[in-house]
DNA sequence: ATTATTATTTAGATTTACCTAAATATTATT
DNA sequence: AATAATATTTAGGTAAATCTAAATAATAAT
């Protein structure tokens, strides 16, 4: 199947919006793409025509079994790009998504199973989001909230979720940014609250508002 | 000034036939991009509308000084992507082009100049094409030909000009490849041909048209 | 210098992905 | 249940980048 570039964002967008939903509406649609919902219809007539989703007038839009799998593929790539130009050409996580919006189109399986080798095939993005592997399946991301008592305490930050900005200002003065390590120190019950220390400074507490934003894994 | 993905090609190959030539034909110009002649008439005339060629109905194409940096612009980020799937992706030098040509036309100074710190600034791309710089400079690759004899004698392969698969059979088969470091033993006046030496092989003698294919710098 | 050949341009269509405005269907409100 | 508000679709149009076929210009051959 060879899509174009504006049907792979439709797709991708398709994919994006109907987590939680049962179904995609135009209007959302169009509002997600920036565009009008009079184009949304013509393209869903087109996505419908390739098998990509499943589309009746009025009735919204979902995805096929083939339209989930091209746009798990869509989602590799950017979020495989996303890794890279945080790791590998030190761009901050706010200022990738634009440029993975480009690279994601790049359709060679070759250049993205290389890619992902080359980064260490990693299980998310900087953002925190799981990346699909070559079969489009993924994992659910470990956030500092989802850990056991009984795993392991030696932690380090991979990704965090940017949702918002104050979140990010709150990290950066507190010092977690990707790549820092800390140690669990203990979890309180009543609110899933936990208590952390980063190297030799004084240990503090982070509500689950904000751990359950921060992505690790074991070390 | 902002460039379609189709301008963009246009512009690139117009300066590639410009080499040489003095003026770049609409028939040879529909050749290079896989179009029609009235096709390309028709883009002349927007790049005309944009400055970016001076053309004349019936005189030829060729590029203004906007135009030359604007091509010399893509080719930069196309020689980058190339040296970037070569030596972190494990790409083989033939295979890299068609990707590159999709790579190229992600339009960001920030991440061209980025990539280009990444790969430690090439000079020369596994083609043995010279890689413009951020203004747009270039300076020619050298080759095993263009070295004088009072410079270094002890040298690593950079790249090789793949024009044709005869070469790349016969320096594969003298073990002459992309990081091969080897000692020119001498070199003959009368037919410019070199004797040369790799590791403890024994020497050998290479005619002009092998060494003037193959770029090198001094280790 | 005509004529033939080749190169280039023009005119008019086509496709993709949009758009606006109007029509129609769905949902919410009284 | 009728009406108002909102959502969606249809109809018809536009811009970019192509195309084919026909017309015109430039070049080569007699």
């Amino acid at each position: 199947m060879n899509l174009s570039v504006s049907e792979e964002n439709y797709i991708k967008s398709i994919y994006k919006l109907e987590e939680g939903q049962d179904s995609v509406t135009t209007n959302a649609l169009a509002y997600e793409l920036d565009t009008k919902p009079a184009s949304v219809t013509d393209m869903a007539k087109k996505l419908k025509e390739k098998k990509l989703i499943a589309y009746e007038k009025y009735q919204g839009i979902n995805l096929t079994p083939e339209g989930r799998k091209a746009a798990l593929q869509i989602v590799r790539r950017h979020r495989l790009w996303e890794c890279f130009l945080v790791e590998k050409l030190a761009f901050s996580w706010e200022e990738v998504h634009e440029l993975a919006e480009e690279l994601e189109h790049v359709r060679s399986e070759k250049l993205t199973n290389r890619l992902s080798e080359f980064l260490g095939n990693p299980a998310i993005d900087p953002h925190g989001d799981p990346i699909p592997d070559a079969q489009g399946k993924m994992g659910k991301p470990r956030t500092l909230t989802s850990l056991h008592k009984s795993q392991a305490k030696r932690l380090e930050v991979m990704a965090v979720s940017d949702k918002s900005a104050a979140l990010l200002e709150f990290l950066t003065a507190k010092g977690i940014r990707l790549g820092t390590q800390l140690d669990v120190i203990e979890r309180y019950a009543f609110d899933n609250s936990i208590e952390i220390k980063i190297r030799n400074q004084p240990a503090f507490t982070i509500s689950e508002q904000v751990s359950k934003n921060i992505m690790v894994k074991a070390i």
